[in-house]
DNA sequence: CGATATTACTTGCAATAAGCAAGTTTGCGA
DNA sequence: TCGCAAACTTGCTTATTGCAAGTAATATCG
């Protein structure tokens, strides 16, 4: 994982200060939009979040988990011990990239007829 | 480029029909939105998008460019002949990303305190 | 009791993409 | 003719992805 702490404890900016820059530092890639989507559907464990449509790989999975963690977007806790399993849920700093998401579907919506949203996994 | 059409000629979804999905295939990385901020911002030509804060490689520059219009975002003109010169601007597609990027600018200022928004170029 | 399952990951390696420096093309102006 | 500018391109190194397989700690089945 990336240090981007200055010795002094506060935030370097990696690129810019420009706030646009900063969130894509976060998650400008293909994948952890998509993360961040399925918790807000309501999914929350490893074999929820790596079943989903696009496939993606376990290690990308386990990574982005690690860094939307690190950046505090995501928590998560031992459901249950014996055997220990894990289930993440979003904080309040991603729980607020719901108007981030709903900006880029009805982007999205408008301009490629043919995508649909994924409806919320029914509650555990 | 990768080649994103049927043998039909209609547009076959490369991960999944989700709308957050098709539009990261579009802009899910790093730079691609660093873009389309410079061009809201009044940027228009090379040597004015590659100068910004993030330092962005030329390739990748030219590659994001070569994207964004195959992709319908922007259009690239010449404004002169003898040399030829090129700008580039934005298309309806491309600016009806503005709602996404005040989503992004509105998060990151709640949570990331000292980012700044950078200041429109003047008008030539 | 041993074999097979389940969940949540890791590891190794090949393929793809990003980053960096330098080079190219077409003209202009001194 | 020499140098300069704009808009890219090329070659090469390094970093990130993607894929398949492996691991650890139980639980459950026969």
């Amino acid at each position: 994982m990336k240090d981007d702490k200055t010795v002094e404890g506060k935030v370097a900016f990696e690129r810019s200060c420009c706030p646009i820059t900063h969130a894509l530092d976060i998650f400008g890639d293909k994948w952890t939009l998509l993360i961040v989507r399925d918790l807000i559907l309501g999914k929350s464990r490893y074999l929820e979040l790596i079943s989903s449509a696009e496939k993606i790989a376990s290690n990308i999975l386990a990574d982005r988990l690690k860094r939307l963690e690190a950046a505090g977007l995501i928590t998560r806790r031992a459901y249950q011990q014996k055997p220990v399993r894990y289930e993440y849920s979003l904080t309040e700093k991603g729980e607020s990239l719901k108007p981030v998401l709903s900006a880029i579907i009805s982007w999205s919506q408008k301009h490629h007829p043919g995508t649909q949203i994924f409806p919320a996994v029914e509650p555990r």
